[in-house]
DNA sequence: AATGAATGAGAATTCATTCAT
DNA sequence: GATGAATGAATTCTCATTCAT
């Protein structure tokens, strides 16, 4: 029953509005990523064939929508991940697993996400759930003597933006996986690394 | 002799031209610091003392002003390094050198290098100075033994922009150079890397 | 009945918009009036009492508004003669009283005609009504023998500019009438001129 | 001897500023022909390889750029079939003739030709020669019985306007020919037309 | 006398945001 | 609740004209 939910949240939307809620999202996705991140919000309303009124009743600015956008894409492009990666034996192997999901998701529309995070909403809900992984995986691989322990959970977003920089967008995963592997082997610890003999 | 060089370019310009020049980098610098990308051009104009128009006289467009920007910064902040690692013995530290003289240059105005680069701007005179410097450094180490030979001149850029991510201004040199030892230490050459022990 | 139309066209404006749309004409015809063509757009939006986007909305370039104007003039100030002439009994009389309507509809604002004429809009919908009743007179007169008959459709639009030329405003009907009245006798079919004795 | 001379005129050019002066008109002809009358001063200044300054110390405006082009090309392409048409024993083909040759300078730049009369610096020395020689053929067509006598010298005007509509850039003399004989047929004396049957 | 740099006022156009329907 | 018309401030860009060199 929705009336005894403890935190009903800013309450439910009618059926109509979530519709179009929806609608926007998804014009908004499109007009960012063909238009650029200036797209006129006029244009985004008319994509989504709502008024310019309605768009801005649901979403009052452009950082708005964009929060919005990749709170949706965390939720069903990286929340499995995550999921799967806490009940992962390895927690290397975990780690390494959800560092690629992360960079198969920004692999498009990366200049939304760049632009939030200049903003700082990146750590938003959405975001929190990803780092809050990372740090428990870094604590179990630092545990297991799989990673260098003078990482600490701060290290974590700088070192997901160096692993990010590769990801180009029309190119392959095997172009930003060998950076990426370049990366987590300077993160392993000393004695896990590979014998270079 | 420059006298008698055969192409003299576009004709110097005028004393006064010049200074003006000048005037508009220097306000440009100072307005995009301070207000941002976007800032209005006719306040960089207001700022330089200068008519809207003159600035439109030299720089067309925004990315121009960017670009000279650039230019002169490349030529001022790294040249020096550039020219001295042309002549450091050993060519690890003299990589090192050129990097972190880099990422010193960055550590200003790091969206306005960010927006030339999404320009493909980036590969102009000034940086392909910086990026022909690296490239023989990167032989010369591999040649010692000194770097992982499977790394390439194309590499190159994508280093340089994982090593500039923990760049932060405001924060000190220590914070980024933390980094950029872990990003370093990945391209060792095996042999040469620390011993674990 | 209009109620059942199937193609209702670009929906019917707001009670509003139409207002100020019928606002804007009547202020751009006196602007272009008294300050020429090249009137700032700004200035007519302010005689409109409406903001310049208002105006834009409506009306995105400067040739749609001299097209609105004349679609509106030629309706008001022409059509009832091209009905009239439709039924009048003496097709040469009735070619007379339509080239003589236009005259009259010309004689104010030519310079926003001429501009439309150059900018080959003039044979709109406004336009080709004229020059379609036109064209029907003609084959009558012919047909009556009171006209060349070596004249043809094609050749209207010139006739009607060279009777324009001596429209001129300020000056009464009696000036243009009289090289109106030298221009129709030369288009008479000869056995129909006035006898020279 | 020039300084004899009762009217030196505002004085004689250096020759190089002579040959300046050449260079803009050419160039002015050229600008306003490809790029329309509103072509930038500074465009036909470039075309004309001097500073804008220098034009402007010629031509203080763009219709004494225009005045002066007209004024050459009334010159060159029309005095001799004035100074022809004088002589002409037969005034009617004189006049004609003249009419005819108005028609072929009119042919090319017609727009800045209207401008140059919506502002009324038509009428100067060059215009003044074309109406001058029509006026005297007008008399002396009418005294020969040859043109009807209600027409007067400042019919002459409208007369040529009425004729050169038909000249269509782009289109043969033939076209625009048809219909001077046209109105020409009107100007005649009735009893000098042709026999109808 | 010519140059070309600088001017500054002006015009077009856009867009986030509000408000009457 | 949605609509879409209106707003008006802001910004870019242009050009005739002047002035230092």
């Amino acid at each position: 029953m929705t009336s005894s939910n403890p935190d009903p949240g800013p309450r439910p939307l009618r059926a109509d509005a979530l519709r179009n809620q929806q609608r926007i999202l998804t014009a908004a996705r499109a007009a960012f990523a063909e238009d650029g991140l200036e797209t006129p919000l006029e244009d985004i309303a008319k994509r989504a064939g709502v008024a310019p009124a309605t768009l801005y009743r649901r979403f009052p600015s452009r950082d708005d929508l964009l929060v919005a956008i990749w709170e949706q894409r965390f939720q069903e492009e990286l929340d499995p991940a995550l999921t799967a990666a806490a009940d992962h034996p390895d927690p290397w192997a975990a780690f390494v697993d959800v560092v690629a999901a992360a960079m198969r998701m920004w692999s498009v529309e990366q200049d939304s996400l760049e632009a939030l995070r200049r903003k700082g909403a990146l750590m938003q809900s959405s975001g929190l759930r990803l780092f809050e992984t990372l740090r428990r995986l870094l604590e179990r691989c630092q545990q297991a003597g799989r990673m260098r322990t003078d990482l600490t959970p701060d290290d974590l977003p700088v070192i997901l933006r160096m692993a990010s920089v590769a990801v180009t967008p029309g190119r392959s995963e095997t172009h930003w996986r060998r950076y990426l592997d370049l990366l987590l082997d300077a993160l392993r610890a000393p004695a896990d690394r590979p014998d270079p003999r």
